[in-house]
DNA sequence: CGCCATTGCTTGAAGCGTCAAGTGAATGAT
DNA sequence: ATCATTCACTTGACGCTTCAAGCAATGGCG
């Protein structure tokens, strides 16, 4: 612990931070309980699904799942198992590595995903999108990356540049 | 389940989307692992203590404590409980509503909380306060105020406005 | 005063996430 | 070829959070 000289926060930042440590708390609490009440999904579930409708053949190794759904490998296979429980993924040994595992979604899953997703879409509209200008909003994108960027220096993330692709239907 | 239609985020919307959920799934556990580590803590117990430090007498109910804290009620009577048995905190009936429960942070309680704090203070520095100019400080504050506004409507925020008092040793 | 709804908090069970240990396949060294 | 090591994932146990009751004190009302 840090016993030189503490910099505690100046009031301006102060500000903020309480504001900022407010929404990350109660922000995916509102996200998660709107995915459960709706679809019975949890946030992590809802992007594993959602992870693996947009990868080719709907299919990806659990490694691979983990990262993009930002989870640990241990979570994601509780999650799988459970997923896979109730029908809507499946998983396979990969071919040409017998350590991989290969999830897989089924077209159960799909729908299930197709049938949850507007929803989840309309939610973060109207937290988070619709209340900010689209100004606001690239002030976001850009605040976020630099705070990602100082949590894990190494990695340098895709979609920095202030342009950005036609728009499409993958909300993960 | 909103069958209407749809109104999917355009590709703009999606990149700030992205970067603001990897975040807001990210810093909490990152802040947490500080914690955790350094002092035995979660964020929510840090914010109980911090919470009870600032109040007069080093006391408050419940009911407060848990919306000071961003937690329900039962949350907070689960970790209280775990604090009391640590001797961080005690818990007294409040004299003029037995139904009442009043938190009092302990000599130990706060002795922790003093150890705690600096090592805290500078993880939120080096994840958000630090990687941001002081502009983007202020953006991030409104922003996340609009946000909380969203979520829920009827509660108007304390300091709103642009300006802010002297600074203070609450990292709360 | 006696009744009952409400308030404020506590409790126990169930679900989810994390951590540490375990399994089995691939890789590398000898 | 053999054995140790690493990799990819799984598993089980434990801890924390939530949810649904539960309990006691209080306030309102006739």
């Amino acid at each position: 612990m840090d016993r030189d000289e503490p910099r505690w926060l100046t009031a301006p930042e102060l500000e903020a931070w309480k504001a900022f440590s407010a929404m990350i708390i109660k922000l995916p609490a509102a996200l998660d309980a709107q995915l459960r009440a709706d679809a019975g999904l949890n946030q992590f579930e809802y992007l594993v699904l959602a992870g693996l409708s947009d990868a080719p053949e709907r299919t990806l190794r659990m490694s691979d799942l983990a990262v993009l759904a930002n989870g640990s490998l241990s979570r994601l296979s509780h999650v799988v198992k459970r997923l896979e429980a109730q029908g809507y993924v499946r998983r396979e040994r990969c071919p040409g590595d017998g350590r991989a595992t290969n999830a897989v979604l089924t077209e159960e899953g799909f729908r299930k995903l197709a049938s949850s997703a507007p929803g989840h879409v309309e939610q973060v509209r109207s937290l988070v999108v619709d209340p900010l200008d689209p100004e606001q909003l690239d002030q976001l994108r850009r605040i976020c990356l630099q705070v990602l960027q100082a949590m894990d220096p190494g990695l340098s993330w895709p979609a920095c540049g202030p342009e950005a692709a036609g728009a499409t239907e993958d909300v993960g």
